[in-house]
DNA sequence: GTTTGTGATGTAACCGTTTACATCTTCGCG
DNA sequence: CGCGAAGATGTAAACGGTTACATCACAAAC
């Protein structure tokens, strides 16, 4: 047998005589024989592997876009592999050359890039997705969420829970998801003819930036609710206040962003604006998987936050009821 | 110039004139050139990648170890092949015959094997470092986490903390690491002379199954503490629990396993076996390092879980002094 | 002015696949 | 019985690097 007829038959065509096939496949059966992937790569140009890209991978957030990225990659049969901490655009531009020949399409998340990274004639060389927006690399398709509207919404519940003194505990300054929730708070204020409260408070996403921001405001004398700009702020925010012997709601109340899977197990649960988030990435794999394909795909695609009311913002008389059943 | 002085250029050999390695360099530089991988692992037989095959990716254990990883990869310049949801020992032997080819070495975490995965002859072929136990494959360098003794430390913990009723919900039954933990349980029990007190409930490793475990538990009558093979359970138990209207540690006592970040942060804070997640996979990465690299690997490496006290196993007198406090 | 050694560069084989094309069988059919 | 088509198989050229070895230029030593 020659080279190419195991090759035809390892590869399912065929044009290969059964009697052939039978041999072949008993043979690399008990050979253990695996094709060697980078002669293929090299010589089809497909790695079936897609690169993912992220900012960092600290927290749950992340957690859950990697599972849905696994879990769409394993049914289609493609690897993953993975680059993070890239959070200067420099690096990310260094990260997806080093990609570049080792994946068919990259997912890339990157919301404090300014300069282009996909498109023609830039550093990546291999089908983009975005994950989120990526300032100056609008050509790529995008699944990103729609963090002004998310924002809005719970800034808006808030108001309508009564509280008018909401501070807003923000994101890095440089994230331009980050902005955009901002953005949406003060277009709520605004609206609500509460522009002069705006109240914010500098953060970094992470737990200690909402610790800090808790402490901070316990010491300024306390708003009426807090929103963070995500939901590991908003529950090292809590753990900073109930170790100051603020409770909430009763005495502030609380929101986060993402509804990451352990916002609903904190105490109290946490209201926030519920992301998608595995199934998002499940989708921008698919789409890498549709380009790869040569199948198209859509462009942008938005997602609409879903507002989820949860104990922590409870309205205060609500909340006393609330106790009274509990204790009574 | 040839492709040979190219080459020779890019890989850094000192016999290159200066002259024609400027220019070299120059023009790979606004060709903005990039050696394609494959051609280079086709001939030198190196990926420059580690393969990580884990059993899931849900919460934030798995994000840890692989945040640990990822920062330890960058470091060295390596590349991460991720894969996961290799449940059955089946389907991590077919993930690591993928992946082959495609890595230098593998740092494999597979607490439900039961057959070889590893050493000549296996399924492996490439070099394996294990994250945890994997019954059957002891041949391999590990980094193993002393369940046992976490686990009977935590109970004993809550033994002389005047618990008598201690109940544990267990991990799943196929996990080694879950059984050492159960094992670590009950010697502290026996060693206490309180063996007949056994108490043991099913569980997943799943905040679900830990509000199961607590819904069970709250309507049989609560014991005095409940131990938690992981984390995980324990904030699932905690949030069942606070649906009930028990209280966490008054009415009960609680403690988990893993010290995953957030449990400093559900409230109470949760008393657990701390486990150095990200260290650890820090170090089975730079042990694959040292392989490639034909460096001596120590055979196992073996880290006890440090006991750490929070306020959700507080003693009961110490509970009620500290509301005195806070409430006065 | 040869010889010899050394440093720079070029040549070509090799890594393990895929695949276009050539070749060889076999069979049906005129 | 010979011919063409179709099907099975083989051959060899890519794919894009690395590297052993050959070659070449040049300077130092005789």
């Amino acid at each position: 047998m020659s080279v190419a007829t195991v090759s035809r038959t390892l590869n399912g065509f065929d044009n290969v005589a059964t009697a052939t096939r039978d041999r072949i496949l008993k043979i690399a059966g008990t050979l253990d024989y695996v094709p060697h992937s980078s002669a293929r790569a090299l010589s089809t140009r497909r790695t079936d592997t897609i690169g993912v890209l992220l900012p960092d991978l600290y927290g749950e957030f992340f957690s859950e876009l990697i599972r849905g990225i696994d879990l769409a990659a394993r049914a289609r049969g493609l690897h993953l592999l993975l680059s993070s901490s890239h959070g200067d655009p420099q690096e990310a531009a260094a990260a997806l050359r080093a990609m570049r020949s080792r994946v068919d399409a990259v997912i890339l998340m990157s919301p404090q890039a300014r300069k282009n990274l996909v498109g023609p004639g830039s550093v990546a060389g291999v089908p983009v997705v975005l994950l989120g927006s990526c300032p100056g690399s609008e050509a790529a398709p995008s699944f990103v969420i729609d963090n002004y509207a998310g924002a809005f919404e719970i800034t808006r519940h808030l108001l309508s829970a009564g509280h008018r003194r909401i501070a807003f505990v923000a994101g890095p300054q440089d994230n331009v998801e980050a902005r955009e929730r901002l953005r949406g708070y003060r277009a709520a204020l605004s609206q609500a003819a509460a522009a002069g409260a705006e109240w914010i408070i500098e953060g970094g996403f992470c737990e200690d930036s909402g610790r800090r921001a808790a402490q901070a405001l316990a010491g300024a004398g306390l708003p009426d609710a807090i929103f963070c700009a995500n939901d590991m702020m908003a529950i090292g925010c809590l753990d900073a206040l109930r170790e100051k012997g603020v409770r909430v709601p009763e005495d502030v109340a609380l929101a986060g962003f993402d509804d990451i899977p352990i916002s609903r197990y904190v105490n109290p649960p946490l209201t926030t604006a519920a992301v998608p988030i595995a199934d998002i990435a499940r989708q921008a794999l698919e789409c890498c998987a549709d380009i790869i394909a040569g199948r198209a795909v859509a462009n942008r695609r938005v997602f609409k936050p879903e507002l989820v009311i949860r104990a922590s913002s409870m309205m205060h008389r609500d909340t006393a009821a609330n106790q009274f059943s509990e204790r009574g």
